[in-house]
DNA sequence: GTTGTTAGGATACGACTGTATCCATTCCGG
DNA sequence: CCGGAATGGATACAGTCGTATCCTAACAAC
């Protein structure tokens, strides 16, 4: 199969091989050979698609935020028929939190390049986009929730979201570390958005 | 200086020369030459003084782990005339976050290390013993509160300091990679602490 | 059919890694 | 004062790393 390949395709196969790596061995297991072995293929397609192993992580991390902006749209539709303040918030944070063995592994790996972009600002600059992302969407949420006179005047909004998404990211390292349940780390996020929200519906 | 040397305080210098790498450059920086450097003595005498990389680099966690200590103690002390229930809180949770610049470098290391530890199993062991002991600490502390009756007695204690832990490490995060400030995430501790023992004292 | 570009196999380079070894000091105890 | 242990300098080893190079297939266009 010498011409006509389909190099996103093969790119994407080679991201994938990476992030299997870093989500299972951590990301300085990852080398340009192991992803080669992972990917089945040899150390020179990897250099062939990518031209950088700096190219080839940032492809890594891009994918992650694209993963999870699918998660937390797929959550979103899922509860597209009760869609209110609140229940965005719970599809958000929920979808943070890892809740099946693919996102675990998504965690992992997203763990791993938030430590690495602590000391490396070219990850840095790519991992902060859906981070902040988040942060917009679910303040501009809350302010209208409360404009509309369904949460408590006098809450910053900024502030509320701030800290439930530290919450939502601290629980998720208690989930990773095995030091608490995804139920036990949903119990704690919906009892936080009781208290803002008052109550859930049944 | 042939004979005599203090092997406890040698050990020291390595390891505080180790974290300044690990809280500065990255845990994957870490080199025995570099420490080596970082602490300006040979290869020989890292080697001398520790059998294993794998033992420099639990003996950084354990000095992590001893710095962090040390910082609750010596805030408690600070506010032991006032050590209400809410002082002890916001003691240990004050000391997790990063405050001044060297805890802010050592959250970095600690960060680090808490990666490293998902998929290091050695380091795993050695790194879960503080925050179990400050989970443990709290929820007793809290629980006494409320038989004393000075929280509601419809709360669950160690749910309670599990999301305050969760809090504290997820806005940690946030501070280190500069979305927040540390007054801010203080702002946002403070605010759930009043939402827990009501509203602080003068 | 020839040509030229694309796709990848094979191999090599220099740098760096943790660890081991050899050897020269320096000092303590006898 | 002298033998032996403590300390550490110098160097070497076998791997692994990212990257570069060389060369050969395979196919499209002409």
């Amino acid at each position: 199969m010498p011409r006509q390949v389909d190099h996103d395709e093969r790119r994407r196969q080679l991201t994938e091989a990476l992030l299997r790596i870093a989500s299972t061995r951590g990301l300085q297991a990852v080398s340009m050979r192991e992803i080669a072995a992972e990917a089945g293929v040899s150390l020179r397609v990897v250099q062939y698609y990518f031209t950088n192993k700096q190219a080839l992580l940032e492809s890594g991390l891009t994918e992650l935020g694209a993963r999870m902006d699918r998660r937390v749209k797929q959550r979103a539709a899922a509860a597209a028929d009760e869609l209110t303040p609140r229940g965005v918030f719970a599809a958000v944070l929920g979808a943070i939190l890892p809740f099946d063995e693919q996102s675990e592994l998504d965690s992992m790996a997203w763990t791993a390049y938030y430590t690495a972009a602590l000391t490396d600002p070219a990850l840095a600059a790519v991992g902060v986009t859906l981070p902040n992302a988040l942060e917009n969407f679910l303040t501009a949420r809350l302010t209208a929730a409360q404009q509309a006179g369904d949460i408590d005047p006098d809450r910053d909004p900024r502030t509320e979201v701030a800290g439930l998404l530290a919450l939502a990211n601290g629980l998720t390292s208690s989930v990773l570390s095995r030091q608490r349940s995804h139920a036990a780390a949903t119990e704690i996020i919906d009892y936080h958005l009781d208290r803002l929200f008052g109550p859930a519906a049944a």
